[in-house]
DNA sequence: GTGAAAGCGCTAACAC
DNA sequence: GTGTTAGCGCTTTCAC
């Protein structure tokens, strides 16, 4: 069967392609009645709009880019982070009428900003969501935004930029989890800081010591870590911290790998994890649950950001220019295995 | 500046806009000199094609989809997996002038087959790639050979059905380590079985019995226990093992989720890997290199396998429409850390 | 509330 | 080799 055209359902209905088109656009102005008998047609020719047309004459693609950095040029895989948001930002085109083009991309790339202004050139997008850390990079959202699609950026360090964003309370939830480790009764909390380049962990940092003030504890330069969000760098950190004449009790990791790196020195020190010392990490990557034992550690939303961000993006299409400020989704502390009260 | 069209490009090089037409598509049929002219204008005007009107009027979309299984639906996340499947269709895509919408979808869903109709109807995609284990469920393959989409299929489990594939050599590779653990000195060498749903799985028991035979060892009932591809279902064949009268010294798991519950159990039950125990698992996952000691487990060649299944779809909308068989790309043996010499 | 006509910016088929 | 002419199947504009 020929796929059934807007002509074939007018001729059936008995009505104007236009009138097809307001039913199937929802618009109003159309009496109840006639749009029965048009749905009746649509549904008897089992008509679907064709995008193509559709798109070349409404100059809407109805397209999504997803634009994140690619997991390749990491030793360590970030696929829980891409796929979480990839599940969120589709479920959100899900309720409009739009599809999810992916685009991961390397920011170490000196052509970065020509890679995207090709990609929003061929493909036209309605819109772009940009995660951490390309959303922290200035020639990456400047290519964008010269562009002018509408751009939501995820997690941006800072509020710098005058594009909209959604962002998390990374701050405020590590602050939580110090204030949690003080609550078992660890007095020498260490922290593994993260790449300066992705921002968002450096609020963590802030939110660390935030964290050790309301818990009455002094913060101790020696107890904080330099770390890279690698493994490896957390494996370093650890030894750095064990084999000091006063180790800590507990050691709270910036994000989850640097965690896993330091419970892999402990276990290879003889360092019994939770016992004699506390592991938190942050991020709630797959990897966290699948450790022994389990990992504490922060989920980070990334799935309702990423949602949030599709969601900022349809609205804008609706028309609705008012920039309404960012949107704020707190992460939640997940209490697994790696923690315990402090050893006497 | 509003955007050029294919009419200001012909205006500016003085020629047919079927001319630039051709140029763009690099159809034979042009003098170089004009090539050059028309080359000149759409660099001066900054000339991209305009999609929509291309596939309104090609009757194409260039785009593909890639479905593939709903990682939600699982406990264990299998991001690393989808992340790498993905960058092996973008690179495909990016050899052609093909964008890739990805789709996952839950395939105990009663719909799911209206579902994906509903989605190839909506964006008629040029092809399709079907992910295992979709690749093995009659509804889903049914329904997308209904619309007549370009179909290839990713590791289906036998070669059932008719349209292309593009597998590894499960069966192969298993054998291999099999081999590799009995050249260890390895005598009771237990495998961990997965979920028979998965058929690409199943055809790892085949492997690993041939790898036996051709070790001269002998296969044994009580060392082949059934798991179901979860951690947790790794831990119990674990505990069925270790505690039994004559432990094995070598476990071998179909999948890496698996061989890392085993690793969970030999820790926290006191046996050393892999002085006392030697694991290995398939997949190659992340957590594989994350954990420790590290694992020895079989690379799936997950992103060349897309790769190779996008580029069949290429190839087949070039009008080759010979099916040039099935696709096998070998899976790699990485040795690590979770294996060694049997204890004497 | 509904319809007629005019494109959107390309490719396809065919003429020259 | 190159150009001409028709669409592709919708939305938009404006008339009624």
């Amino acid at each position: 069967m020929p796929k059934a055209t807007i002509d074939d359902v007018a001729e059936l209905a008995g009505v104007s392609i236009k009138t097809v088109s307001r039913v199937v656009n929802r618009e109003p102005n159309v009496r109840e009645q006639t749009r029965e008998k048009v749905q009746n047609a649509i549904t008897r020719l089992n008509y679907r709009p064709n995008k193509a047309a559709r798109n070349l004459a409404s100059h809407h693609s109805h397209l999504f880019v997803l634009i994140y950095d690619d997991p390749s040029a990491y030793e360590v895989p970030s696929a829980g982070f891409i796929v979480r948001m990839q599940q969120g930002a589709l479920r959100a085109c899900r309720t409009g009428d739009y599809e999810l083009l992916i685009h991961p991309c390397r920011y170490r790339n000196e052509n970065v900003d020509s890679e995207i202004r090709t990609l929003i050139e061929r493909v036209r997008p309605d819109g772009i969501v940009l995660a951490a850390p390309l959303s922290n990079v200035p020639r990456v959202v400047g290519a964008i935004e010269a562009t002018g699609t509408p751009l939501i950026r995820v997690s941006p360090g800072k509020a710098n930029g005058d594009s909209q964003y959604v962002a998390t309370n990374d701050r405020e939830f590590s602050a939580e989890m110090t204030r949690y480790l003080a609550s078992l009764g660890h007095k020498r909390i260490a922290f593994v800081a993260g790449n300066p380049a992705h921002e968002a962990v450096a609020n963590r940092l802030e939110g660390y010591l935030d964290g050790l003030e309301q818990s009455g504890l002094e913060a101790r330069d020696e107890l904080v870590i330099k770390g890279d969000n690698s493994i490896r760098s957390g494996e370093a950190a650890a030894a750095l911290l064990l084999e000091s004449p006063d180790p800590p009790t507990a050691i709270f990791a910036a994000n989850d790998d640097m965690a896993a790196g330091v419970m892999r020195v402990a276990n290879r020190l003889g360092v019994k994890v939770p016992d004699q010392l506390s592991v938190a990490g942050c991020d709630d990557i797959a990897l966290a649950q699948q450790i022994y034992p389990a990992l504490t550690t922060i989920n980070q939303p990334l799935s309702q950001m990423a949602e949030a961000a599709v969601l900022k993006l349809i609205k804008s299409q609706r028309g609705n220019n008012d920039v309404d400020g960012p949107t704020i989704v707190p992460g939640t502390l997940m209490i697994r295995e790696s923690t315990a009260a402090a050893p006497d």
